[in-house]
RNA sequence: GUGCGUUUAGCUCAGCUGGAUAGAGCGUUUGGCUACGGACCAAAAGGUCGGGGGUUCGAAUCCUCUAACGCACGCCA
């Protein structure tokens, strides 16, 4: 479906056209008045020089040609040159049916859908997730269901950290505890245990120990050096242990994103590229690409266009040790061998932002990727405390992320005690928990992703558990209070499926139409520009509109069936159209509230 | 030093790619509960859009200079 934009430029283009002037002077925008009008077009401003011809004339005339619309009334050119206009009830109605009616609301799919790979969270294996690792995945899971309602199939890899020094550590630290532990044997040749020697606890214990003792004791960080050089030689034991490591992390994680709603379709790390790294390195230096350069080897990847200086992109450390570079290089060689994607999307701190231009010039330069290979990295800012700094516990420590989600549900369950003795109704416990659990999600998502993802933004707790204004809460509630009148319209014995749009019969009424009809365009900026915070703020005037709407007319009491059932028809429409875009963002309503 | 980003109401943020009187939320003040759910709605007060200069019929938006803050600038990730 075409957007309504488009529609009615196409009617005001016409009008130009038919009056002697440019149509593309006829390009229609959102009324910035809106107590003047709906729409407006400032074409006849723009045209006044080409035409020698003062503005207002020319607005006048155009505005001749639309006295007979059947999309537009009230057409009026008023000073400077201003064309002002409403849209026709009927119009608006015909396009909301149709809508109703299409998949996606009127969503354009692609000609061509794109294979997109999208690398997110990123965790390091063995360390629990944080506050830091919040954003990534927020956002991420936000952009890869956009991108897949947008018609692009689209694939999420969590990409953890899982092959460097840290493995060694956490290895020697187990060998120091453990010593008699079959994975420290070398003459075993047998098969090894499938329970792993640990569990997540300890595992999370384990490692912060081993890196504070490495940073004091020489001896114990050589030590843990060589394990990491062993376990990435193949030595069996280690691998064994490196496989249990995995294992138990990965299952942790796995419950966390859970919680989060976040899921990966890839759960790939560093150590899955290992074995091409060398190869890889080998075709640099063979390309010409690769020199050394202060013992290290490295590309060049200036530009002649460039106004900064932009360091040359290390392959190799001067001991001939692999380093992130190597491993996000040879993992974008191994996508394009194995999933042939059109696009690659990043998504890590936006500090990263020159370093992911190194990677992404080398990797065009040196031919890992194909010339049309879209590489994007996507730079978040940092989740700061009310402070303004970088969100920390009350004592100053990294929170938890397990702990600030459960800080948050528990001041959840509060309110909805508290919303229940003030009402006086019984809540059962289960169903308070539950609930507490979906909206806190909401609250925690809203207040990310409202932001633009580019800049830093502020966690404030009591903000968030406040549930007034611009929040997550807030958009549930509205979607609540829709669903509840729609099941009394059926308790009533109406039936959704019969009930049709009929044309507006006040101005909030309109007002809401409108702002549903935006839908398709809002998705397509917000897929364009990658950007969720437009969900987040239309949904937000589309929640305000029909609260206005539904302030102002009593829907159920409604006598004349036929215009009770377009009010429900166009609330079922809001609803689906609220419903689809939390879902694009990651979280869902509940029943009741 | 170089480059990038930010600067809009007391606070937290929008501003649809150059249009009319710069918008929300929170907070403050005021009004509305026989509930189709008041976690709502209606209204008021509150802004030299960091500052200067320029382009334009018209600038928060484009150009330029400048200030403050933040971040990044080869062996971390």
């Amino acid at each position: 479906m075409q957007k309504i934009l488009d529609l009615i430029s196409e009617e005001m283009k016409k009008a130009f056209e038919a009056a002697g002037y440019d149509a593309e002077l006829g390009k229609v925008t959102l009324s910035n008045r809106p107590d003047l009008c709906e729409y407006q077009c400032n074409g006849a401003m723009a045209g006044a020089k080409k035409y020698h011809k003062a503005p207002l004339m020319i607005a006048q005339e155009v505005a001749e040609k639309l006295q007979e619309s059947d999309v537009l009334s009230e057409v009026s050119a008023v000073a400077p040159g201003f064309l002002n206009m409403k849209v026709k009830e009927s119009f608006v109605r015909d396009y909301l049916r149709q809508m109703r009616n299409d998949e996606k609301f009127g969503l354009q799919m692609p000609e061509q859908s794109k294979k997109i790979i999208i690398d997110y969270g990123g965790p390091n294996v063995a360390k629990p997730l944080h506050v830091g690792h919040l954003r990534s995945a927020i956002i991420g899971e936000s952009i890869k269901r956009i991108c897949r309602y947008a018609g692009h199939d689209i694939t999420g890899d969590i990409h953890m950290g899982d092959w460097g020094l840290q493995m060694g550590l956490i290895i020697t630290e187990l060998q120091k505890r453990q010593p008699d532990l079959i994975y420290f044997d070398a003459s075993y040749e047998g098969e090894y245990p499938e329970e792993a020697p640990f569990t997540i606890s300890e595992l999370e214990e384990i490692y912060p120990t081993a890196s504070a003792k490495s940073k004091v004791d020489e001896a114990y960080k050589a030590e843990a050096m060589e394990a990491t050089h062993k376990l990435q030689s193949g030595v069996a034991g280690y691998r064994a242990l490196w496989k249990h490591i995995m294992h138990v992390s990965v299952t942790d994680l796995k419950k966390n994103y859970d919680n989060l709603n976040v899921e990966f379709d890839l759960w790939k790390g560093e150590s899955d590229v290992h074995d091409i790294i060398p190869g890889m390195v080998e075709q640099m230096k063979a390309g010409g690409y690769a020199y050394e350069s202060d013992g290290a080897l490295v590309v060049d990847v200036k530009e002649e266009t460039d106004t900064k200086e932009v360091p040359p992109c290390m392959i190799l450390k001067s001991d001939g040790a692999a380093l992130y570079n190597t491993t996000d290089l040879a993992t974008i060689m191994d996508r394009m061998e194995h999933y042939h994607p059109d696009k690659m999307i990043y998504l890590t701190d936006k500090r990263q932002e020159l370093y992911f231009e190194q990677v992404f010039r080398c990797a065009r330069k040196t031919g890992l990727v194909n010339e049309d290979t879209e590489l994007v990295h996507i730079g978040f800012g940092t989740m700061n405390g009310k402070d303004g700094k970088p969100f920390k516990t009350r004592e100053g420590g990294v929170m938890r992320l397990e702990n600030l989600i459960r800080e948050i549900n528990e001041e959840m369950i509060r309110k909805i005690q508290e919303n229940a003795e003030t009402k006086g109704y019984q809540v059962d416990e289960k169903e308070a928990e539950e609930t507490a659990k979906i909206v806190g999600m909401a609250a925690i998502k809203y207040g990310d992703l409202s932001n633009q993802a580019s800049k830093d933004y502020i966690f404030d707790m009591d903000r968030f558990t406040s549930f007034e204004g611009d929040t997550g809460p807030y958009i549930l509630y509205t979607i609540v209070r829709i669903k509840s009148i729609l099941n009394k319209y059926t308790e009533q014995g109406g039936v959704l499926t019969d009930t049709v749009i009929e044309a507006a019969v006040n101005d909030s009424e309109k007002s809401l139409m409108l702002e549903v009809a935006k839908f398709n365009a809002m998705m397509e900026a917000a897929y364009e520009e990658i950007a969720p915070h437009r969900i987040c703020a239309y949904i937000y005037d589309l929640a305000n509109a029909f609260n206005h709407f539904y302030h102002e007319t009593k829907i159920l009491a409604e006598e004349d069936a036929q215009k009770k059932a377009g009010w429900i028809a166009l609330l079922a429409l809001t609803k689906d159209v609220l419903e689809v875009c939390i879902d694009l963002l990651g979280f869902s309503a509940p029943e009741r509230m």
